[in-house]
DNA sequence: TTGTATGCGTTATCAC
DNA sequence: GTGATAACGCATACAA
């Protein structure tokens, strides 16, 4: 701020700068920052701008008293390389994008932080974008970063398939993470959330529930679709299955909580935590007991459903180990490699105090 | 995560892998994708590359069949300008980096809501980044995505004064968010933290409780010393304060709570919600009632506390708005405009259930 | 209105 | 080992 000059004018017209200023060698024309550039230091220490590109990146070529100078002169300088020349130069950036449909849910930071994680220690950093839950954006968005990145990956995409295969070649390479699409050989990394529900029906059935509320995810979101369809085959026979529109949001399931006890339901089950806590909210600002007069059951397992009171009873997925596995197929096709195969986790039931036998 | 220097990236060397394909003559040596330039465009339409490059920026200067027929080869080859390159061209990436101490804590996921929104208006994108609450990686951290980005904000940085100011000039333009610093004309948004605090004091000696923990923050925390010294001056004369060790994050709430109520506290008092929840989810695990036995309260206000049972009491900041204040004092910066003035936000003292009289 | 020629900051391919 | 120099893909003064 107080170094540079004031009011550098935003498009000075400096760039034919035959005067050689000794002080404002070549200065950039262009915005604050007097950017210090490579060639700067090259003058500076007296070489060629290759040699100093070379010792930035600790190339063996170079004579190690002369690397050394050129160290100290960059450093004196304040130099510090382009990452956007670099990224043109070398065709690479260093930064992998990813787009969740909803950064405020707790699951999808975990993956978030397993990616980052796995990623940083290849020095990938990341780009992330936000959908919102509208599979409509969902796809520009995720084009638009993998712009800026080398790489993306796709979490929990709510987009159509066909829009998804139509616009895969504009978004490669990229890893989906839970969610497979037909007609893509992109590499994916999923959950079987079937298997989990499917617990998740063992259980109440078998805590003697006969009537039992979903309280349903966003339309667009095929994991949705999956535990709703999975829910209603199994309770086939065991218990009377309700599905309530909800969403994916503790607010949803808070307003959504009403309807579900208006089906007479002893038990609910939310499409994911936040829902479950939601309508769990709703029901004890009205003084239902849980789980005396009514069990809550979700979905992912986020950190907070271990403090809940009571701790809620939910499906266990490897957030994560997700994040990790999708870094490391996106990082193979960065190098060129075939990636790991497909993988696909098994969820586990994690019963804790928000089940409880059937209220009579 | 790795220092610099060594081992930059994992496939440095590999760069050079694949020699000429007689399939790719000329176009990207490197990686994957075929590419489509500006000037295939311009080739296959028959006009000069300057003229294509007008059209996707939407110049006026061109005439409106030629544009139609420029757009129209540029679709149809699937032409996508690289943002790289064009951050290299213009001078601005268009991206606005932001590190935060930790992702997870949904306070920081709101501030981010509320700057991507702001500045997604403006057409840039965000390029996040978690310091995991160690002040150490922060700057560097900080420094290497401001690189890539056209600036960045701070979010509650825990680096010393020192060093903040010291690299100061290399994070520039930069706006600081729930941290003011001395010698640093940064803009900056902040949160009146001690008079939420002294609220939540009056609050509980009201209640009359004559013995409060307080569940202490990462020692690098700014806002915790404001918030803890707050509290200690604040309870002189009204009740006994019991400092305890704890942390930032749920599990941290969840092991201090013992210690906690080892002092013979009725009131405890958390470094932030997830701190409080924490500590909340240990109380109804060993069967103590809240808020009829130990009261509990937050800071924060993140959405969950609305929906825990029973409903935090906490004092709710302004979130997203911190977010959207910090976007526009760095979209003036990028303009080269003055800053608005700095704010502070006063919070507000969110009575709900989780507080009740001391028990006796 | 359109084309030409540079520049943006680095990297990489050559020669030397 | 080191130094010119051509990409990298795009934007933009300037000339036409």
């Amino acid at each position: 701020m107080q170094h540079d000059g004031i009011g550098v004018d935003v498009d000075a017209g400096e760039v034919g700068g035959s005067d050689a200023d000794p002080l404002d060698i070549g200065a950039a024309q262009r915005g604050r920052g007097q950017t210090v550039t490579i060639r700067d230091v090259a003058k500076a220490a007296g070489v060629s701008p290759a040699t100093v590109s070379r010792v930035m990146n600790n190339r063996e070529s170079v004579a190690p008293e002369l690397a050394r100078r050129v160290q100290q002169t960059a450093a004196s300088l304040g130099y510090r390389p382009s990452a956007v020349a670099q990224g043109l130069a070398r065709g690479r950036t260093g930064l992998v994008a990813i787009t969740v449909p909803d950064l405020g849910n707790p699951m999808f930071q975990s993956v978030l932080r397993g990616l980052s994680r796995a990623a940083g220690r290849d020095g990938y950093r990341l780009l992330v974008t936000d959908s919102h839950e509208l599979p409509l954006e969902e796809l520009v968005l995720a084009q638009e970063s993998r712009l800026r990145a080398d790489g993306l990956v796709l979490c929990s995409p709510r987009s159509h398939e066909r829009e998804l295969a139509e616009l895969a070649h504009t978004i490669e390479p990229f890893v989906l993470v839970n969610r497979s699409v037909a007609d893509l050989d992109a590499p994916t990394v999923s959950v079987d959330y079937a298997s989990g529900m499917r617990a998740v029906c063992a259980h109440l059935a078998w805590l003697g529930h006969s009537r039992v509320a979903y309280l349903e995810g966003p339309r667009a979101s095929i994991p949705n679709r999956e535990r709703r369809e999975t829910l209603q085959e199994a309770a086939e026979g065991r218990f009377e299955l309700h599905v309530v529109e909800c969403g994916s949001m503790l607010e949803d399931g808070f307003d959504a909580a009403d309807r579900a006890l208006a089906t007479g339901a002893t038990a609910i089950v939310g499409y994911n935590d936040l829902v479950a806590l939601g309508a769990h909210g709703k029901l004890n600002e009205i003084g239902v007991r849980v789980p005396d007069q009514v069990s809550v059951v979700g979905f992912d397992d986020i950190p907070l459903s271990r403090y809940t009171a009571p701790r809620l009873t939910t499906v266990a997925i490897p957030q994560e180990e997700l994040g990790r596995e999708a870094w490391q197929r996106l990082a193979a096709m960065l190098r060129d490699e075939a990636p790991p195969a497909d993988v696909c986790f098994t969820p586990r039931l994690e019963v804790r105090q928000s089940t409880g036998p059937a209220a009579r």
